[in-house]
This record gives C-alpha cells, structure tokens and sequence, in this order.
DNA sequence: CGGGTTCATTGACAGATGTCGATGAATGCG
DNA sequence: CGCATTCATCGACATCTGTCAATGAACCCG
C-alpha cells in the first residue's frame, strides 16, 4: 500500500477536482480518498457530530469519551484522525484540549461529489 | 469488529440524517461510514470517476481494467465494494458487464455532509 | 462441439486499522 | 511541593483490507 502522507493542511486549499469531472489523477485521487478514508468510520462520524453539536461548537475529549463507550486513548487517536484530515481544529486550552469542525471544510469536501 | 453488513441497497433510500445536524446514533454513524468507506479509496475513487467520464455513462471491467493497472480480480473487487455501497449499477449484457454511477448517490451522499 | 473471451469467486498474504492498557507530559490545585 | 486531572503517545494485538494468481462460470463464435 502507498505509504507517504505529506499531512495534507488543507484548510485553504482550492482544491479538490469533483469526481464526476473527469478522470481524476492518481494523485488527485489519492489526497481526495484520504479524506473520505477520515470519515469512513463510524466513530468519527459521531464525533464530529457529536462536536458540531456541542454547545459553542467545539468540545474536549472528556466530552466525548462517554458518549461513544471507548476509551480515551482511542478517542484521542481518532481525533487526531480528524485534525489530519484537515476537517477538526485542536485547541489546548489550559489542561483541556478543544477540538472544533473546520469551517466550509465539510462542505468543501461534499462539493467533491456534485454533478 | 462489528461484522453483519446487511448490505444497505440504498437506490431509493430517503435516509441519511446530516453529520452536523445533531449527533448520530450508533446505527445511523455505521451505515453512512460504510458509504464513505466505499470512497475511501484512491482506485474507486478512479473507478467512479473513470466511469462517470466514459462514453454512455457506463464502462465494462475491461475499460478500467487498464487505466488503473490493477489486475481484473482487483478491479472486480473494488465494483463490488463500490454496487453493494449503492453507488453503481451491474448490467450483465452478454459477455460483458457494463457499470454506471447510480443517478443522484453521490449528490445524496453529498448533502448529508451540508451544513 | 470446442476454444476463446469476459468476468466473478476463491485462497493466500502482507500491510493497514481500530482498539486497549500502560505510560508519560503538561497543567491546575491544595 | 505533591497529587490529581486531562490528554497524547507507545506497544501490543486481533481484525479488516487491498492485492494478486489460480480457478471457475457464462457467453460467443467458428
């Protein structure tokens, strides 16, 4: 399997050929594929939901380690995901760590797939 | 790792509560994470894309076979993953089996990622 | 019928992934 | 200072995943 990342910072990038726009490269298709690879997985998935329905947008892991029934270090490992991927922010705050959605980054990544 | 898939034949599927509209449960989080893992991955992230480029909206195995340089078993394997997600057609005419994006998928896949 | 084409399925295998417990680093408090 | 809390990292492990070569099934044509 390809290995490299080159941790893909993507918060500003234009980026991101739709996939119905014509053959996509391999490259192409190798930074898109790690995104959604990102949110291929139920946990995460309810992670950022979890997040963007937090109070005040954002919420440290001691929020969100009950609620998902795992334990820290797998929510942290996940987050950590998340933030890789470009789509959370980490903020430490004093002892807490608060984790936010990326603005647009959802979106941007969902404009990928139109027509 | 949970296992049963009861493969979700999604064609007509209403479905598919918004990632940011409020948390998942355990079973919504699963099903759309199968779907994002289905393109979650480069080669079917081409498929898709080499696909929806072809001519008539369809390409048989032997068409994408080639540009991806990926055995036949490989390439079979990857439509499969990408039919039994909801997000192609197989329609076997004669020798050849021709696959097409299933119309509006992608787009409904799309808006569960909108804000 | 018999050989060739197209494709799916099987079996095998290396590597990636999700999970946990244990440990360590940083911060806050008495 | 000393202890508790929060969180990231490490090491380990079972499972899943992507890939291929080999085989099998369906179809076409001479």
């Amino acid at each position: 399997m390809p290995t490299s990342l080159t941790v893909l910072e993507s918060t500003t990038t234009a980026c991101c050929s739709p996939v119905t726009g014509g053959a996509l490269s391999a490259e192409e298709a190798t930074a898109l594929a790690a995104r959604f690879k990102a949110i291929g997985d139920p946990n995460r998935l309810r992670l950022l939901s979890l997040i963007a329905a937090h109070e005040g947008g954002e919420a440290c892991v001691c929020d969100l380690n009950e609620p998902l029934d795992l334990s820290q270090p797998t929510v942290s490992h996940h987050l950590k995901i998340l933030v890789d991927a470009g789509l959370l922010t980490r903020s430490k705050r004093g002892t807490w760590s608060y984790y936010a959605l990326v603005p647009g980054a959802l979106a941007t990544l969902a404009d990928t797939l139109r027509t």
